[in-house]
DNA sequence: CAAGTGACGATGC
DNA sequence: AGCATCGCCACTT
């Protein structure tokens, strides 16, 4: 059931981040094609972010903040992930974006 | 078909 | 820095 190839688009697009490195709705949405429309982003890995192999835990919002969904211990789980892949995290629990890199189309850390 | 909802983002206070 | 609003669009009810 293809909901539509708008996810299936954000899906690769998630899917091309590469290992340590993040990015942000905005930009996935920028290289779904669906520029301006983030929470399309965030709805449609929400739609089936266990049921695909993608890696979901790479997209942060914009202000480098792991989005809120009520439950924290999924909070701590995304960001044991990203640390485990070499993501450094503030003490106040964010990561500054300004303090990355921008190789490629996503963020990466400086050092 | 209309209204409500949402892993966001930019703006304004 | 934090909170309120609006915009934008797909999806659900």
């Amino acid at each position: 059931m293809k909901r539509s190839d708008l996810y299936k688009r954000i899906y690769e697009a998630v899917r091309a981040i590469p290992r340590g490195q993040v990015a942000t709705y905005g930009q996935i949405a920028r290289m779904a094609g669906i520029g301006g429309q983030p929470r399309l982003v965030g709805y449609a890995l929400h739609a089936s972010s266990e049921e695909y192999d993608i890696p979901w835990h790479r997209i942060i919002n914009a202000r480098g903040r792991i989005s809120p969904r009520g439950d924290s211990e999924w909070e701590t789980h995304q960001r044991l992930l990203l640390e485990s892949e070499g993501i450094t995290f503030r003490t106040n629990g964010s990561v500054d974006l300004a303090e990355f890199g921008f190789d490629d189309l996503f963020y990466k850390p400086i050092e």
